[in-house]
This record gives structure tokens, sequence and C-alpha cells, in this order.
RNA sequence: GCCGGGAUGGCGGAACUGGCAGACGCAGCGGACUCAAAAUCCGCCGAGGUUCACCCCUCGUGGGGGUUCAACUCCCCCUCCCGGCACCA
């Protein structure tokens, strides 16, 4: 023992190094700076197969967090393996640079968000270039540059050429803080400002600038089946977003005409099969014909605007889907189009006017709300389905009890005149296809999606290239026109209305058409518009008279792998699959889809709590860097556990992977050139030590290259990198003693660098350089395993009696099943298991166990 | 409420199609080296029992049931945590 530890304390060779990082790192990052070529993307006549790997572009805050380390560590080892494997690799990076917090923060340090923007973007880009990812600045795209938000401009025109972008006077989440209109998306918890968590979004109405994203619904529900690249998760949640319900319209006449609007209510619903169970009609209470009804009824006015009330309070507090049940009974009665039946008509503060009709027919025996508003204000509950097993129809007495919806396709219809006895199934089929020969209704289909508002009452943004005329109202500005260029001399700092507004010489112009007196359009778009397309511009960054050029796209959509945060699985994903095929609509691209293969990855989190300032729990990898350098930062974002699972940070964690990395360091220099080359000359490689280290070898080859291909499960690569780092520590005796044939240990040493490489970049390239090699790693062509040595010589099987282990056994790997068999019942405490006991069966699975199943009670 | 995901040693996590639970790392403990410390290297490290020791035995993957020769893995029920949606007619 005392022998081997000096070996190991005092190896012969004393030609290692110390691990320095920091040395290291900035030699490399400097030499990778200086030649610009290294990570840029060959054009599509490139011969090599194309890869393009993204991850999503950053907002430019000022600095990198843990959540950016992680992303672009996954994004940069996918790249760097693929360009070992001879692709030709598109890995672009770039800035979602217009947005709130550049105009926030502008106003806080009395600057230009300009030059803030701008600012970050280049402490940014360093910090990215100290830790290595390997990106073709070459393609950089900035969106804040007129370059860029031309083309938002030059898109916005063909949408509203198209009629996808319109305006309308809508209801607009306002956040009083950022003093701006909010998506709805942009609401989050309990109603309040994604940005401002702790401020209550208001209501205001405003004219907007919509795009007819709901005219593409039916494609974008319909492709998510194609995405199967993509997690399940995304998927559903797109579905849902989208919400699609099929039902049908139909018309209720009014019992009396009411007033200017139409002589009918039009409902929605998706169970036109109760409908002889309807007992009274509901509508929102914006629904525009109430105004008919309360027109001429003060007391009834004063009630509904008390609902609106009540909406808009439980919208901004977040609880719609609490709210409780209110009503008011408006007087009026509405006609039943299949039995002639006059049912009342209430406004109800539980309806929705932004989706289906504004308006329901109220079953309360057959839906939950309906039966509880019913309820609470004594309506008929009548019902008129029931499933199959139940042969007869309710008593009287118990006829308010079933509140059931009755889906199943055997339930049967009752008290609902030539229907009656149909199934359910049968019935929505039979009275659509009525309703529709009557003209009272129709099939129909509705989403949840709504229209996407993209304006924004804010500066910094594109501007909405329109011009207000008197005489020829709203008027495109014409495409030679383009980019409308953003002023510089806004104070932003005032509060309300549209900075823009502020500019007489931005506002002021003439009207494209008639030369007249125009205004322009003082919004900006909504920074989801940048990246929506953002990816597409970087096949060709500096296209000056196109937003793209085909044949280019053509060559490197789609994206093979895209990867970011969930967080961005419902807005951003969505809005940019609508622009891709609005895009190959205009027949600038030919592909459906933008994104191939999706991966979300996880938080990263430290103590259990998302990192915040406020929390104070924030580890900056910039820290991380100058303690550990930026390989072991990045190597342990990848090896704390799989890339899709939440990152609870630890420090300590850190200090392994430098430790790991100290090992392996010290391990290729030490017998780099050590002159080992012919101290065992003519042992062979076929036995022993040697035959492990190569087993081991080609084993972690095996397993990572899979991970790659497969689960992406990083952590379980580096491990496996580590695995072999201990088995060569484990070999150093021999080593020493020359019983390690150099072919062998060169072999080793080159291919656990090359297995760093994706990892660990910085101190790969220095070992590659130490090992007397020219060629960059990244045009180094990634190892191959040898399968039969990453397979074992020798199998150990584990020998169990009814399931329960009771030893193992060692054979030759190319056993025979009934070999093993025969040794694992010859085997001595098997023997004694067994002791004159019958066998009933041995299970043998190859490789792993021999199950020897007695007949005996258990 | 609905939809998705999760719960494994002191900690982060492995275990891929049901087949030896705890790989790898952290922390901890012991040893070597050192005047000493750091660094490094080697070993131990789920709980309980048994043993001088090697071995061996029992229990153990949030809880309860089930299927199976065999369950972290599949099925049913439940608890808790995370994410999304929420009067969607």
């Amino acid at each position: 023992m005392s022998e081997k530890t000096n070996v190991m304390a005092n190896p012969p060779e004393q030609r290692e190094l110390r691990y320095d990082p920091q040395r290291i790192e900035q030699k490399w990052s400097a030499r990778w700076q200086a030649d610009p070529s290294l990570y840029a993307a060959e054009g599509h006549a490139s011969t090599r197969k194309k890869y393009y790997v993204l991850e999503m572009l950053p907002y430019p805050s000022g600095v990198l967090h843990m959540g950016h380390v992680r992303n672009y560590s996954i994004g940069d080892a996918l790249a760097r393996y693929m360009w070992m494997r001879g692709y030709n690799v598109l890995h672009p990076m770039g800035w979602d640079a217009f947005g709130l917090p550049a105009e926030n923060a502008a106003i806080k340090n009395k600057t230009h968000p300009r030059l803030w923007t701008l600012g970050n973007i280049g402490r940014m880009k360093e910090q990215m270039q100290r830790i290595g990812f390997a990106y073709d600045w070459s393609r950089e795209v900035t969106t804040c540059q007129p370059e860029y938000y031309r083309w938002n401009q030059w898109f916005f025109l063909k949408l509203y050429e198209k009629g996808l972008a319109y305006r309308k006077k809508s209801r607009v989440n306002w956040c009083p803080e950022c003093a701006t209109v909010l998506a709805n998306e942009q609401v989050v918890n309990d109603g309040c400002c994604w940005r401002h968590e702790e401020t209550k979004v208001e209501q205001r109405e405003l004219e907007q600038w919509f795009v007819r994203t709901t005219e593409y619904a039916e494609e974008l529900l319909r492709d998510l089946d194609k995405l199967d690249s993509w997690p399940e998760k995304v998927r559903i949640m797109q579905r849902n977003w989208i919400g699609r319900s099929e039902g049908a319209l139909v018309d209720f006449a009014l019992d009396q005409p009411a007033g200017p609007t139409a002589a009918k209510i039009t409902v929605f619903t998706t169970r036109i099969d109760t409908i002889f169970g309807a007992t009274s009609v509901q509508l929102a209470p914006e629904h525009p014909m109430v105004a008919d009804f309360t027109a001429a009824d003060h007391h009834l006015h004063r009630e509904v605007e008390e609902l609106v009330r009540e909406q808009a309070r439980a919208r901004e507090t977040g609880d719609i889907g609490a709210i409780e049940k209110h009503g008011v009974f408006t007087g009026r009665y509405a006609v039943n189009p299949f039995n002639q039946e006059k049912i009342p008509i209430w406004v109800a503060n539980y309806i929705l006017m932004d989706y289906g009709t504004g308006a329901i027919m109220s079953v309360p025996a057959h839906d939950e709300r309906d039966y509880e508003f019913a309820k609470k204000y004594d309506l008929e509950i009548r019902v008129v389905i029931l499933p199959r097993r139940v042969a007869e129809p309710p008593a009287p007495g118990e006829r308010e009890e079933p509140v059931l919806p009755y889906t199943e396709p055997d339930s049967l219809l009752i008290n609902s005149g030539e229907y009656t006895e149909l199934s359910n199934h049968e019935a929505i089929k039979k009275m659509t296809a009525d309703a529709e020969k009557r003209g009272f209704g129709k099939a129909a289909v509705t989403y949840r999606l709504k229209d996407w508002g993209i304006s924004r009452q804010r500066y910094w943004g594109t501007p909405i290239p329109i011009i207000y005329c008197e005489k020829c109202g709203v008027v495109p500005v014409p495409e030679s026109q383009l980019p409308v260029i953003l002023p510089d001399n806004v104070d932003i700092s005032l509060q309300g209305g549209s900075p823009l507004g502020r500019v007489p010489e931005f506002v002021n112009v003439p009207c494209p058409k008639c030369g007249g007196p125009g205004r322009r359009e003082t919004d900006t778009m909504d920074t989801f518009v940048d990246s929506s397309w953002y990816f597409y511009r970087y096949t060709n960054a500096r296209l000056n008279d196109r937003p793209l050029d085909t044949a280019t796209v053509d060559y490197w959509f789609p994206i093979d792998q895209y990867i970011g945060g969930v967080e961005h699985a419902i807005l951003h994903l969505i809005y940019s699959r609508f622009w891709t095929k609005f895009m190959r609509d205009l027949g600038l691209v030919h592909n459906d889809e933008p994104v191939l293969r999706l991966f979300t990855q996880g938080m990263v989190i430290k103590s259990g709590a998302k990192m915040s300032k406020s929390k104070g729990n924030v580890v900056s990898p910039d820290e991380m860097v100058a303690r550990y350098g930026a390989d072991s930062t990045r190597m342990y974002s990848l090896f704390a556990t799989s890339p899709d699972r939440e990152l609870d940070w630890q420090d300590a964690g850190v200090e392994g992977v430098y430790r790991f990395l100290s090992r392996a360091y010290r391990f290729v220099t030490r017998h780099a050139l050590s002159g080992q080359a012919d101290s065992a000359a003519g042992k062979g490689t076929s036995s022993g030590r040697n035959r492990s280290i190569q087993r081991k070898l080609h084993q972690t080859i095996k397993r990572v290259t899979e991970d790659f291909h497969g689960r992406w499960h990083f952590n379980t690569s580096v491990s496996a990198v580590m695995e072999l780092v201990n088995e060569l520590y484990a070999a150093e005796e021999d080593i020493a003693a020359g019983r390690i044939a150099p072919e062998v240990l060169a072999e080793a040493q080159r291919k656990l660098v090359l297995l760093l490489a994706p990892f660990a970049p910085f101190v790969a390239a220095e070992l590659w350089e130490g090992l007397g090699e020219k060629q960059s790693l990244l045009r180094y062509p990634w190892p191959e395993y040898d399968p039969a040595l990453a397979k074992e010589d020798e199998i150990t099987y584990a020998i169990q009696v009814n399931g329960k282990l009771r030893g193992h056994i060692a054979v030759a790997a190319d056993s025979p099943e009934p070999a093993v068999k025969e040794r694992a019942l010859a085997d001595e405490k098997v023997r004694v298991a067994i002791a004159g006991k019958e066998v009933e069966k041995v299970i043998f699975v190859p490789g792993k166990l021999v199950n020897i199943v007695l007949h005996e009670p258990r």
C-alpha cells in the first residue's frame, strides 16, 4: 500500500502542470476571438450536412445569469458535438433589444435606451466570449437596429395588405406602472403585470392594432401533431391555449323586438343535444343587445353596470374563475327554436363576451355552472338526458338531483320531442343538421385563442408604419419609405400617452396618398414581433434589400434544435409558428414550421427558491468563472442534473467539477510527453489493465455518444467521463511500471480530450495542443467506439432464487444460455436454497441474471 | 377544479424496454504524504442485525393496495410539491 501511495504522491515524471483555468481560458478565449472563421457556418453550397442549433436570444438586461449559462451550455455542447460530427453547423446569437426595461432603466439612470441597451450588449457579449460559447458572431442580430426592425415594418405592411393586421377599439389591460397596454399573456398571477408582479392591471378602452392569429388557429392546432420531437408538455399547453371547441350556433328569436340591434340572440353551445333542457338564455354584461334592453330601463341599466364592474374586478384580481355567480332578469323572453318555448333572458356575470358569441343557453340539469346559477335564482331544472343504464325517467321529486353532463356515447335523450330516445351523439348530429336545414343554426367551431394585440404606447420599439390622413384615412407607409426610423430625441420620462406623440417632426408628415397633412401612428410594436422571425434573419443577417433569402432559408430550415426556457412555451412559440405560416403563404419560405426539435430546459434555483435579488440568492456567473473557471461552471450546469429538470445550484458542486477537470488535466499532461513511449514496447494490449482501460474508454464513448443522440442526459455523460478518469488513475501504478502499452495510453489520452471537448472546451483545447495536435478540436472527428471493446469480456450474472438475490457468477461474455443456467444451478448457495425442492422454471435475462423459480408455497 | 411533471441516502442526483437500488459528484469519516497545514492520493460511507473479520440475514425508492418468478419502473387509490390553464358554454 505505501509503495503504491508513493507512486501516487510522486509520479515518476514530473511533467504534469497545475490546472490553472484562468491562464488557459484567457489564452484560448483571445485566440478564438481573433479567428472569427472558427465558428462561422458555411454557405448553403457546403457539401456537409447542415445542422441549425439555436438558443433563445436573450434580452440584454446587462448581465448574464445562470439560466443563460445553463441554456447556452446545452446548446454549445450540442453545437460542438455536431461540428465534430462533421456537420455544417449554424450556431448564432443575437439580442432581443427592444422593450420596456430599457426605457425604465434609461429614465432611472438618465440615459438613452439605445445607449443603455448597446452598452449591455457589449458587456454580455464579452461574458459569452469569456465563457467560450462558440457563436458565429458575423450573423449577430440586434433587433433595435433599423436594419432589423425595418423588416418588422415590412412584414406589418404585408399583414395589413392581406387583411391580417387590423384596428379595433378594445378593452385592454393597462399597467399603471409601465403606463402601457399589456397583452393578455403579459398579465400574470392574480391579474398583475408580468414585469411588475405587485402591480394590478387596470382596464381601458383604446384603438389598437391587432394581428389576426386566429386566421391560422386551425392550422396551428393541427400541425402540433407534426411536432413529435417537441416536449409533449409544450404541445399540450399550446393545444389548451388554442382551445378548440366544436359545437353549434343556434338562434333564439326574441319574443318581441327589442331595439336597433338584431331580433335574435345567437348562442354557441357544444351540447345542442341538451337544448330541450334550456330554461333561460344568459348574456354577457357587455353583449350589444343588453344596451337595447337597458335603454329604457334605468334600474336594469344600473344592475348591468354592476355586473360589468364585478367582471372587471374579478379580471383584475385574476379570480374570474371563482367569481360568485350573479345575474339579473331583463324582463324579456327568447324563443327556443326547437320547441317554441318562451324562456327568460338574463344577464350574468359569468358569461364572457370574448368567448363564443357572448351568449349561452342555460341548461341547469346538465351544466354545473348553469346549475349553480339556477339554484340561486330558482330557475327551472329540466333533465333531458340519462345514461342508458337508467331505464326510467326520474320521478318528479328527484328531478333536480342529477346535474351531470352525460357525455357517454350511450346516454339517451328524454323529454326532447322527436329526438327523445336518441343517443346524445346521434342527437348532436341530427339536431345540428336540422337547425341548419330550418335556418336557425349551424355547426361552428370556436377557439379560446384570440387575435394578437401588438400596439404598445411606448417609445422603445418598432414604429408601426401607418399614417392617418383626414382625407384618405388609414394609409400604410409605402415600402420605399421604410424604415420609419425611431427618432432619438424623445423625452421618455413623461408619463401617459405615447412618447412618440410628443415629437412633432415624427408625427406630422404628409399623407403618402394625397400629400395632405397626415399624422403618424405613434404606437410601437410588441417585442414578440421581433422574436417571431429573428431566427430567419440569422441565415443571412446582412441582407439589405430583403428580410431573408429564400434559397438560404430553404437550406437551413427548419431549425434542427431549439433550446430555451419553458416560460416561452406558449407566447413566443405560438407567435413564431404563426409568423412562419404567414411567411410561407407570402411565398417567402417553404417550411410549415420553424422548429423541428424543441428542448425546454429546467429553471436554475438556489436553496429551493428561484434566484432573485430580493431573496439574495443570486449566483453570479462572473464570480463562478473567476473562482473555478468557465469550464467548471458550464460543466457543472450540465452535470448537476438532467437538462430538463430544475437545477438546484450548489457552489460546492462546481468545486467538485473543478477537481475533476484538474484530475483529467494532470493525467493528460503528466503522461503527454513523459518518455513512456518506448518503455513498454512489445508488451501487447490484449490483457489485464490494457484491456480494461480500452474497454472503459470505448464504453465511455458509447455512453456519451448515445446521450447526445437520445436522452440528452448530459449529467450521465459527464459522470461517464469521470468514471473513465477514475479508471485511468487506478491504472497509475501499471503505467509507472511500464505495464501499459504506449498506444493504449496514447489513445486513452487523446480520446479523453475529445470527450471533454463539448463540455469543457478550454481545457480540452489546451490539452489537445499539449498532445501536439495542430487541428482545431471542432474540426476533429468525434471518436467512434468499437462495439467489441465496449462490451465486457466477462459478465457477472446475478443469481436469484424465487426473485431473491442469492449470489453472483462470472461467465465469459459469449457463454450460451444453457451453460449459464447450468452454472447457476450448480452454484453452491443455489443448491442449498433448492435443497431437494422442485425447480419450476429457470428465467434467463441475457447479460443480467438467472432466476430460479421453485415450486413451493411462497 | 382541470391538464402536465415530480417525490430515491445527510445533499444534488443514477438506475435506458420491469431484472443486482443508490452510478457520478458533494458533505462526512479513516489513512498516506507533510514539521504542520493546504493541495494531492488511497479507502469507507442507506438503516438495522450478526460476525474477530471475510461473509451473511432483514428492512428500504412519499403512503396504501394490486399485477408479476421479479416493481423506483406497470395498474388502482391517497398525500404533498412544482408548472400551466381556469365560469371557455
